[in-house]
DNA sequence: GATGAATGAGTATTCATTCAT
DNA sequence: GATGAATGAATACTCATTCAT
């Protein structure tokens, strides 16, 4: 039971590695068994189905993504920080670079999708949690609290997460999130410097 | 050369109509030829490939949904009616409904992807000129017009065009929607009796 | 890892025949398998693409084919049986006559010249020693032999596996191998016998 | 008749053309008719078929290809020079390098065997009547004429028209004409110089 | 002489999944 | 736990040729 978990721990890192590199769709079963050097049939007394990997290999990502934000939430951070901060880190740090850039690349539509639904439904909560904190300390002022929280995050996903933004967006978002949030102008400006 | 582009017409229509009931990639070249009652040559006498063909039929998708935002554009409404009109007229109109239905199934994310950025490159620059018009006249007050537009634009897709939104979505919205563009409270009321 | 091998020998076989019968080009995957009443899958589990497969036929016949020759090497015929006798053992046998003749239809050009410039390849080698053991017996006396022996092949092939030829080919060939050798006229005159 | 004489003489060069670029298998007759510029229609007009084509681009590559050997043969050279001029007037003068080195590609091996034997079929009476001439001036002596000058021209296509031959290969083949024509040590042995 | 729309048979290759051992 | 032989449905694309106009 140990060694069977280690080993399928093993495949979900080949895979995950894998499905990143050349898609989901372009990796072939017979490929992960020749990288991972087992035989057809491990793969499947392991995994139902490759789709089924798929979910796994999610799950996996997702856990990775959100423990980062969770850790944000829990800290004592300034609000304002923490909602920048959970929301940043979603998107890719320097090392992860190449592994989101490989989720824009239309080979990947399908886990890319998979994956930011799953994480906007994983983060809204988070999101939520710190707004409420910020309208307790009397920084933020506003109702319907997830859907707003929601909104900014798609904005964010959709604007930041491909890395093709301009000057203007960025001064676009910032007003955006305080205005959202009923937040004093200049509550938010600190992220003008984050982006550098 | 008449006939010719006449049963291209013919073919792109059976294409489009296919596309979105089982989706591009469910859609094998012998189905749709079987449809169309034609010869597989006749096929590639007409398209250089499958894929060639999808641009070709989102190419046709794309000036249709627009010619309806450029009416509402050049028409004389009011400016929040026009704004909201164009957003509006992206979404599935009741006839339309099973199409983009189809585009928000697994087998379409590839086409509905290429539709949706080739969409919001349109009619982004429509959407700036209507909220320019409304600057002029008073109604908005805000600079950066088409990030602020396309903003809009990208969260009204994310949020109705799965047609999975609540009251909240909506409220929020309106809000949103005013404070972008530096309008009146109450100025994007109406969206509310639009959406019943 | 015995039944897999075997399993391929049998579909090398039934490739082997098909190929001779109606050519590399003429004969589809799809005949192959029916033939062998296996699935698609199964003969790409075997064969990378039919092309590799066709280089192992090759690769079987050229060992068959030179295996005679390799055996009449290392006989104690004298020296120049032992050239006639490699050479000829190139050709057809009555028995293999229809594969050889096979090989010189149109649709076999591709299989022929493969086949004929490896062969060459071995059998020079084979013949070329031949020859040193003549040298040394003073039967014959030449210098460059590898070349002058893969002249005579290419001539030989040429000439006589066709099936085309003449008494006169005949008899001039004997004289070109007696000159081409160094041996003294006469030397290779059983040669006539031999083709009757 | 004329222009119709004209036209074709062009679709032919344009073939051999690419014939010889890309080979025969493998180039359509859309390129073709794309390349001529002219219709489906047209081409069909011309030529009964693809293959047909391939006939007349032969026989139009033949008759340039001996009419330079017919040439030799009607000067005034001494006997030796001719034969060795007609069989290198088959090789690849400078400027048609590259049109001989596309035969020797596997694309092209259908080609290459149809010309080589067109070739070899024209030019032996060619070579036997210079080679006749040489037995009438005493410089040659031997019989089987006709059989004897196709050997050599077989050895001198399979030798030195692909350019992998060695010094070896040009002494050896210097010999054997010498020997296989019955001429004096020494006669043939200008042909070193020939080749540098 | 010339056009170009229409044909349709033909082909190699991929790949997730199963199951007896 | 692990193997690997076997499956078979699925698929895009090519191309020489015809023929009504």
């Amino acid at each position: 039971m140990k060694k069977g978990e280690k080993r399928k721990q093993e495949l979900l890192q080949i895979a995950y590695r894998m499905f990143l590199t050349r898609g989901y769709e372009n990796t072939s079963v017979d490929e992960i068994i020749e990288e991972a050097g087992i035989a057809k049939g491990t793969y499947y007394y392991y995994f139902e189905s490759k789709e089924q990997m798929l979910e796994e290999v999610i799950g996996q990502m997702i856990e990775q993504e959100t423990e980062k934000a969770r850790q944000i939430l829990a800290s004592d951070m300034a609000v304002p920080q923490k909602i920048v901060g959970i929301i940043a880190s979603l998107r890719p740090s320097s090392e992860e670079m190449p592994i989101k850039d490989a989720l824009h690349q239309p080979e990947n539509l399908l886990m890319h999708e998979k994956i930011l639904n799953r994480l906007i439904d994983t983060v809204v909560p988070l999101l939520a949690e710190a707004a409420e904190e910020g309208i307790r300390n009397g920084i933020f002022s506003c109702d319907h609290i997830p859907e707003r929280v929601r909104m900014l995050l798609v904005i964010s996903n959709n604007l930041f997460n491909d890395g093709h933004y301009t000057e203007g967006d960025v001064i676009v978002f910032i007003d955006l999130m305080e205005k959202m949030l009923g937040a004093a102008p200049g509550t938010m400006a600190f992220i003008r410097e984050l982006i550098r």
